[in-house]
DNA sequence: CGACCATTTGATATGGATCAAGCGATGTGG
DNA sequence: CCACATCGCTTGATCCATATCAAATGGTCG
């Protein structure tokens, strides 16, 4: 249950407590940060740490918190009956996950790397976006742009694999702004998961791509967008 | 070719029948009728008809009304800059489509028949559910129900075709409770693009389901469910 | 009856999956 | 410091599910 893990990682609460305050990573100054939403995350939310592939919460657990994660990445996932998985998002510094309209959680979340999040109780965040409609229409825009985000995926599922991979590469970039340069915090099995695809599949598209000249892949884990209206021509 | 049974559950198909037509059909006292929300549109909501393959509203454009399905069949549907298109729900009398976040349409919706809609101001409602929490409350749900179907659909898009078609059927079951008689209200091809795949594949994939007896098929748009835990083993 | 459209069926092509092997980086114990 | 296991990724060979192309069938409406 979804309560068990909170609790188990409360423990953990205290003692990270006074970090969060101190380090202020570069990551973490985000645009939404200076919404009252974010703010009263900021003051009100219990900051707790979780490490690498562990699980934050699971799919059917009550979903009775929210989310806003500090430093780390986390992903979000569904497993079929038969063991494929297929991730639902990827949450850098500064997003906000956990975001149900249900009581329960649809999908599990993981840390993909250590991770800092500030938890806040859903109940009293209904309650302060009931007095405060300020808090009340950024939850909304979280929840557009959530909406959004599952909607081009499902647009992204039908096309082939050189437009998904495309379309996630120029995704990204978007995401962590770092000029042409992506420093991906996922794994090819991450990402072909997200993608419906397999690994070998992404790996294969990605040689490709730098075969054409429109990125270059210095190391596995980071990319150079080399010709984005060549990616923004595939992406369909 | 497979053989055309004669015996066939007549009274099932009738009452399929009529309620495409009735405007006042049985059917639409659903639990969504005696919500707050339901009892304001069906009070304040004006009453518009589109005939068959009419558009009622396109990509883009600004979302200032929300709809419910009075009588009649609805798809909506974004289309890639190629044609290939995907649809992104139907919706059956008694149904609320045309729910936004942001303040533009992300997907056109067009009449599948004759259809009759109400329409009701979006402004006008979000000033209600300011007043109303219950109003609040319904409009929560329906987003709710929305984004459930689109992520199960995200789900879907990464299974066999075998798994799509047997989950769409169960789904389209679900909705129009008839027994195990389904009256598909959309063509071959509306529901290859539902799915993601094509016509020759949703027909082949029909007729080896019906060669495996978990289901069989009248006519066309006629859908028996012979074999559901068959189904919903396939269904992944 | 005949034209038209949706659907099914058949033959073939192909994109991506699967199976399998190689490779480079990282870490571990001797 | 070096063999050597491990892990994530890439590359190669082959297979298969679904797409594509093409034709036949059947239902509907004049």
């Amino acid at each position: 249950m979804l309560t068990q893990t909170a609790i188990r990682s409360a423990a953990a609460v205290s003692s990270i407590r006074q970090f969060n305050h101190a380090s202020a990573s570069p990551h973490q100054a985000s645009v939404a940060d200076v919404s009252p939403l974010a703010q009263h995350i900021q003051l009100s939310g219990a900051a707790m740490s979780f490490p690498r592939n562990a699980e934050i919460f699971g799919e059917n657990e009550s979903a009775d918190y929210l989310y806003k994660l500090i430093s780390g990445t986390v992903r979000t996932y569904k497993i079929l009956s038969d063991g494929r998985r297929q991730i639902g998002g990827f949450y850098l510094p500064g997003d906000v996950f956990g975001l149900e309209f249900g009581d329960e959680h649809t999908q599990s979340a993981e840390a993909m790397s250590d991770a800092k999040v500030l938890v806040v109780k859903r109940s009293t965040l209904t309650a302060l976006a009931g007095r405060d409609a300020a808090v009340a229409r950024d939850l909304y825009a979280l929840t557009a742009r959530e909406l959004q985000r599952v909607q081009n995926r499902i647009l992204l599922l039908i096309k082939t694999a050189q437009e998904r991979v495309a379309s996630f590469l120029l995704e990204m970039a978007e995401r962590v702004p770092c000029g042409d340069a992506v420093e991906l915090p996922m794994s090819r099995q991450d990402i072909a998961d997200y993608l419906g695809l397999t690994i070998e599949t992404v790996s294969r598209t990605l040689t490709s791509l730098e075969s054409a000249a429109a990125i270059e892949v210095p190391t596995s884990r980071r990319i150079v967008l080399r010709n984005r209206p060549e990616l923004n021509r595939l992406n369909g």
